[in-house]
RNA sequence: GCGCCUGUGGCGGAAUGGUAGACGCUGCGGACUUAAAAUCCGUUGACCGUAGGUCGUGGGGGUUCAAGUCCCCCCAGGCGCACCA
């Protein structure tokens, strides 16, 4: 009887020798195509949840699969280790966040080992030590002496909880993404990175990223959001005022009916100082929420002036509204209204009696109109003088044409996207190297002086920026002229440190750069793939699509534009996003959410509470949460099954970009199979086999052996290439059950098993690895799985001598036939039309078609 | 409103235009056991049935010898953007 698999002690003894012998840890070799995996590293919480248990599931499958293919392969890991909750513990347990912080990595850290990671943990670093950010610090007094970086007043988005600002990204329907509260609107002196001199370049680059998923792509474009048109004046009736407007529909301006103001725009308070009406008008304005549902009902209003505008080209006169759908920050805030072709306008120039005039008329449509709404299709020009006649584009182009040679406007490029704000008033982040002196104004700290290290002795006693009343660490002389004067306390946006961390694990210990040139250009550049380099493979989830993916994207072209990096354009060539894990809920005859461990199913199908034995009602399946409490514990899911179960389990069934659901079952079927395996490789008998497979000795099933290896092999490597992770598993088990079926008829059919067996092995390392090793060892290597080549497939196996298809009649199948692989049209259509089934599918009627696709089917059409 | 994605057994999901449901989970039957657990074997889309059929990939059309797969329209769910001129 085949002895039980220790798990745990297995486990550690392998976790053991790869770390005695150092395999994961890399260094530039040339001889060797390199390949570089990475997963977003995590924020040291303390411990990992399901979520990481995936994303690094997903990433050990790849590093392994490619170290097996020949590959050298750089797999690291890091903390991302700024962030609030370090100060909110500081606040709440009065524990310091650096102590917080590192106390968390070493548990977390403790973890992930027990995952058998093949991760080169000689360039582990946490961004919130010095040797790291002050690497920051520097590039960023690059970015300032570039103009990248600067400082202005600005209006922000102030989130009251957090006592932070928040970027626009970080802003979701008027919340702050973190704490879902109401985000208000304060004036601050803030630096900012000018990603919006990026924006054409972040936006065209898009295009080449092929290995990114089509979604996050769409994303990013919507972020940025670029449109092309037409910026030009008009004056203001009876004053030396004129106003700018922004159009991308600059061939509709004939159709202008109105000129309308956003309320904030500074020509608004102008125009309608002490008119009646116009403060309650502003209160309306504001008294509407900004969520969703508020701007969806919200009516167009608007607010006459009374003044009127000259139209640029016709002279014609226009009345000036200022009217709540305008907004200030986009384009120049003012805009002219063309009822006939834009809903919006069409909605206000009917509610206030404006003209309506159709400029832009479809071709081959009886009766047209925009008395019932606007049209927005394609057409030519009417009621446009010199553009009469012209299709859109090139009345567009007409038009920009002639406002710019009266002088009048420009044709000109708006985005959505806006500077990247980079101040946070917090403590637990990279401090701002900068000094404000009252002579020389803001001086950049100077290089010898860096990094500017983050006192140590702060409270939390009082809210806000504990930098700020520090009693001494603001104090500092001015660099220029050694006068009194005091640092910034601002420090920088979180995501400041995951930008660039990539290219920082390429050289992780570096004192004096960021990064060598020539190692980043070693890992991020030296592969064939075209595009624009970078990581091969980064693994993580979607909701860093737009922040986090698009500010790395930025950082990476300002490195490169600072020199910092050279030959790379793109941080990550390759995305992959993982879907959630979700689970269960269950909720308690109170409605109160229990932990799935608290449920236990009884044999009668019902639901009942572990230890107070009352009924458990099942909710939906949804993502894992602490409020819902559907969450299930790493820690213990490795302690009870293993790691290989775990990893095993987490990339069955669904497809690695779906939603996984966790059950109880998956991972114990997943254990079960661990087992099963190391119990039948500890019965398999394989004396006597020979190193040489004798062809014509082996008996069929031998030779069906050999066909499943085969395929297999190819199978496998295809599927973890697609990223295909359950198909992966899919052959494996069915490789398995093939080889726990086959009974050797002697030594030949022996030399098949093992050649079967040391396959199996290889192949299943990327996905468990313990296991892998073990029976390595077992089948009697003394040399470890983990420097073992992936095994290539004989083309010439895949096929077998007899093929099995199916025949249809008039598409409908009717039978299988069995034919020789090579059988010819001939040969199929008797054996074929010989069928019984087949003749009596065909009812005695006469054969009009015969289609034989060889190896695929054969199609009797009988009318 | 616009854009993108998804829809296949009781469940998760397979399927270069070519035998739909691989692989697994669950259920059912059996073996082993004093009994249970574990393990092993068989079975598991629906309907009629003795053989053998009929139906079946969200719905409706179409292309094709052949459609889950391609095209058009619709429905449902999810995600993203959202008064961006």
């Amino acid at each position: 009887m085949a002895q039980r698999y220790n798990i745990k002690e297995t486990e550690n003894k392998w976790r053991r020798k790869w770390d005695e012998a150092n395999v994961f840890e890399v260094s530039e070799d040339t001889s060797k195509p390199k390949y570089y995996v990475l997963e977003m590293f995590p924020y040291p919480s303390g411990r990992i949840h399901v979520g990481h248990v995936r994303n690094y599931t997903l990433g050990d499958v790849v590093a392994r699969y490619r170290t097996a293919k020949g590959f050298n392969v750089l797999h690291p890991m890091g903390w991302d280790a700024f962030g609030l909750p370090a100060e909110n513990a500081a606040i709440e347990r009065g524990q310091h966040p650096d102590k917080w912080t590192h106390e968390n990595i070493k548990s977390m850290k403790k973890q992930l080992l027990s995952m058998g990671l093949s991760i080169d943990w000689s360039r582990e670093f946490a961004t919130c030590d010095a040797e790291y950010y002050e690497h920051e610090q520097r590039m960023f007094l690059k970015f300032l002496e570039r103009g990248i970086a600067y400082r202005k007043e600005s209006v922000v988005n102030w989130d009251p909880v957090d006592n932070t600002v928040l970027a626009n990204e970080q802003v979701i329907d008027g919340k702050g993404w973190r704490t879902n509260a109401p985000v208000e609107r304060r004036k601050l002196n803030q630096w900012f990175l000018k990603i919006t001199d990026y924006a054409d370049e972040l936006l065209d680059d898009l295009k080449g990223l092929d290995r990114w998923p089509d979604k996050v792509r769409i994303m990013q474009e919507n972020w940025i959001n670029r449109s092309v048109g037409l910026q030009f004046k008009w004056d203001v009736v009876g004053t030396d005022h004129k106003i700018e407007a922004f159009t991308t529909r600059p061939d509709t301006l004939f159709g202008a009916s109105f000129l309308a103001l956003a309320p904030d725009h500074p020509m608004a308070k102008v125009l309608a100082e002490g008119k009646d009406g116009f403060d309650a008008f502003i209160k309306e304005c504001q008294a509407h929420g900004t969520s969703e549902a508020a701007i969806e009902k919200a009516e167009k209003i608007g607010f006459d002036t009374g003044y009127k505008a000259t139209h640029p080209l016709l002279g014609r006169e226009v009345p000036i509204y200022i009217a709540n759908f305008i907004l200030m920050d986009y384009g120049t805030g003012a805009i002219f209204g063309c009822p006939g072709h834009d809903q919006r306008d069409w909605d206000f120039a009917t509610k206030y009696g404006l003209p309506i005039l159709p400029v832009v008329v479809p071709e081959d449509v009886e009766g047209f109109s925009v008395e019932e709404e606007a049209y927005t299709g394609e057409g030519k020009l009417a009621n446009s003088e010199f553009l009469n006649g012209m299709d859109i584009e090139n009345a567009k182009a007409e038009i920009i044409k002639r406002c710019e040679e009266i002088g009048y406007g420009f044709g000109t490029v708006q985005y959505r996207l806006r500077d990247w704000g980079v101040s946070r008033q917090r403590y637990w982040g990279c401090p701002i190297p900068v000094i404000y002196c009252e002579d020389c104004g803001c001086v950049p700290v100077p290089e010898d002086q860096l990094p500017v290290k983050l006192p140590e002795d702060v409270s939390f006693d009082k809210p806000s920026n504990p930098l700020e009343h520090h009693p001494t660490w603001k104090n500092c002389s001015c660099p220029k002229c050694g006068k009194d004067a005091r640092r910034e306390t601002d420090t920088f946006d979180t995501f400041f440190e995951s930008s660039w961390y990539q290219f920082r694990y390429t050289d992780a210990k570096n004192p004096d750069l960021p990064v060598d040139k020539e190692k980043a250009a070693y890992w991020t550049t030296s592969t064939s793939d075209k595009n624009y380099n970078g990581v091969d493979q980064y693994i993580g989830g979607v909701e860093h699509a737009v922040l986090h993916l698009l500010y790395a994207r930025f950082f990476t072209k300002i490195m490169r534009d600072c020199g910092f990096i050279e030959g790379v354009d793109e941080p990550f060539n390759g995305l992959f996003t993982q879907g959630m894990v979700t689970h269960e809920t269950y909720q308690d005859s109170k409605g109160k959410w229990i932990f799935p461990t608290e449920a236990v199913k009884g044999g009668d199908g019902k639901w009942t509470h572990r230890e107070t034995g009352e009924s458990v009602t099942v909710g939906p399946i949804i993502k894992m949460s602490k409020s819902k409490k559907n969450v299930i514990d790493p820690e213990e899911i490795l302690n009870t099954y293993g790691a290989d179960a775990a990893r095993l389990f987490i990339l069955s069934d669904s497809p690695p970009e779906r939603d996984l659901e966790w059950t109880e079952s998956g991972i114990e079927g997943a254990w079960r199979f661990v087992n099963k395996v190391y119990a039948s490789f500890m019965d398999m008998d394989l004396s006597g086999s020979l190193t040489d497979i004798d062809e014509s000795a082996l008996s069929d099933g031998a030779k069906d052996l050999r066909r499943a290896t085969h395929k297999t092999i190819k199978g496998i490597g295809e599927a973890i290439e697609a990223f295909a992770m359950n198909k992966a598993v899919a052959f494996i088990r069915e490789f398995y059950n093939a080889i726990n079926a086959f009974k050797p008829a002697g030594d030949a059919d022996k030399s098949a098993l093992d050649e079967a067996a040391r396959a199996f092995v290889v192949l299943i390392n990327p996905i468990c690895p313990h296991l892998a090793e073990e029976l390595w060892e077992a089948l009697g290597h003394k040399t470890m799985l983990v420097n073992e080549d992936w095994p290539s497939y004989d083309e010439s196996l895949l096929v077998s001598d007899t093929i099995t298809i199916g025949v249809q009649v008039n598409g409908k199948l009717r039978a299988t036939i069995t034919l020789p692989a090579d059988a010819d049209e001939k040969a199929a259509k008797e054996v074929a039309l010989a069928e019984e089934k087949v003749q009596r599918a065909m009812d005695g009627k006469a054969l009009r078609k015969f289609i034989y696709v060889p190896g695929r089917i054969v199609n009797v059409v009988a009318a």
